[in-house]
DNA sequence: ACCGTAACCAACTATCTAGTTGGAAGTCAA
DNA sequence: TTGACTTCCAACTAGATAGTTGGTTACGGT
């Protein structure tokens, strides 16, 4: 096994075992285990357990930048997509979840040129809304990723709020149909985005926009906790 | 020292201890320290750490359900003042984050009562909303505390989305504003008092034309499940 | 005072865990 | 082959940690 491959090994497993346990909870044992590889690897090539956790963050911010990124011409149905892609990749919620607990305020490698390029995001979604770039539009942007995560983020008080249907695939998808609702009405768009379906300002319909939104799951990620 | 003193000393010290390193991250002989009470007496009133922690989440949820209470006649202002609570009160969300990381399907002792109690309060909320009760008007209340919550859960993602300014109390009072804004556009509530001064400027587009968006949706077929 | 019950605690233990060590097994170049 | 270098690992260690034990002190009734 080469070098990069035990690395990746490594970094993999532990990916899968800190999402589950946090950091504090995750066994290096475990992730050695896992990873087939001598756990003394961990530290010739990482060097703790904390800075292996650090190293995953870093590849793990990079994939949601990636993912929240190109709001596209579409903030509405941005949002739903976001939504889509936590439901179907729990750890990574769950990892940007631990990490945020942990918070130090020393910033991860790397967290200037993330910054940068979330601008660059940003300016995306500020043509979307047909606005200028400004942190207004950032915030706005922050305001779509939290409503799109908060569900998968805070089952249990979902649970308490919305009572048992918030659970299940149905409930994800009644979840999913209200917050792209939501936003819509938030933004101001009404259907000028070349979505089909006619805006409403009168409800009833309900179901008509969630259609419009290309699919929804995809299952994927096994990894469940 | 009665038996009650004792067992609020250690609960509280369990708070403080669990708000701040989570489930695995804390130690009973600091919580026992910290409470000015012998360890043993921990496993004698509760039997183990995990179910201190239950006990502390039971209290915490009944207070989160006090405070997500009574949305009121304003749901707009109502998002700025759950916003306010938990910049004042960060220990209330960590909890609640560590939480939902743990998360067993299983429900905490007198989660049944809470649902319950959480269904008066989305009636309030369905009330200042002008519409009926429905799940979705639960799934409303959900998601604005969601976009309340939501800053504080996840700091790093701040910075990096929306830049330096997020942080401070600046960038908070910036946040809080957008928040208002934003949820005064989705519900279609245009501003009566003299609240928030637009700041940024930005806001106006969507107020004026939200208002006539109304509502979101009501899902036609009832329940599911 | 006496007794039973319940709160309390210092000291202990069995286990677990992050991190280390010293050397074996490959790799490559000369 | 030799020798320098790197990757790998089984076994070890020092310290921490959740949970126990056995006995002592406070208390309330009779």
């Amino acid at each position: 096994m080469s070098k990069e491959a035990t690395k990746d090994a490594l970094l993999a497993a532990a990916r899968s075992e800190f999402a589950a346990h946090g950091i504090a909870g995750a066994r290096v044992d475990r992730i050695a285990e896992r990873a087939g590889v001598n756990k003394e690897r961990i530290y010739g090539y990482f060097g703790s357990k904390e800075k292996l956790f650090d190293r995953v963050m870093e590849v793990v911010l990079d994939e949601m930048a990636e993912v929240v990124a190109m709001p596209g011409d579409d903030p509405v149905e941005y949002v739903g997509r976001i939504h889509d892609f936590y439901l179907a990749h729990p750890e990574l919620i769950r990892l940007m979840t631990w990490e945020s607990l942990h918070y130090r305020e020393d910033a991860l490698e790397g967290q200037h040129e993330r910054i940068a390029r979330c601008a660059a995001k940003a300016e995306s979604l500020a043509a979307g809304l047909g606005r200028e770039p400004s942190p207004d539009v950032a915030r706005t942007m922050m305001t779509l990723i939290g409503l799109a995560a908060w569900p998968m983020v805070m089952p249990r008080l979902g649970r308490i709020v919305v009572g048992e249907e918030f659970g299940g695939e149905e409930g994800h998808l009644r979840m999913r149909e209200h917050l792209v609702d939501f936003v819509r009405a938030a933004l101001g768009r009404d259907a000028d985005g070349g979505t089909a379906e006619n805006s409403t300002g009168s409800t009833d319909g309900s179901t008509g926009n969630a259609g419009s939104a290309g699919n929804a799951e995809e299952s994927g990620d096994g990894d469940a906790r």
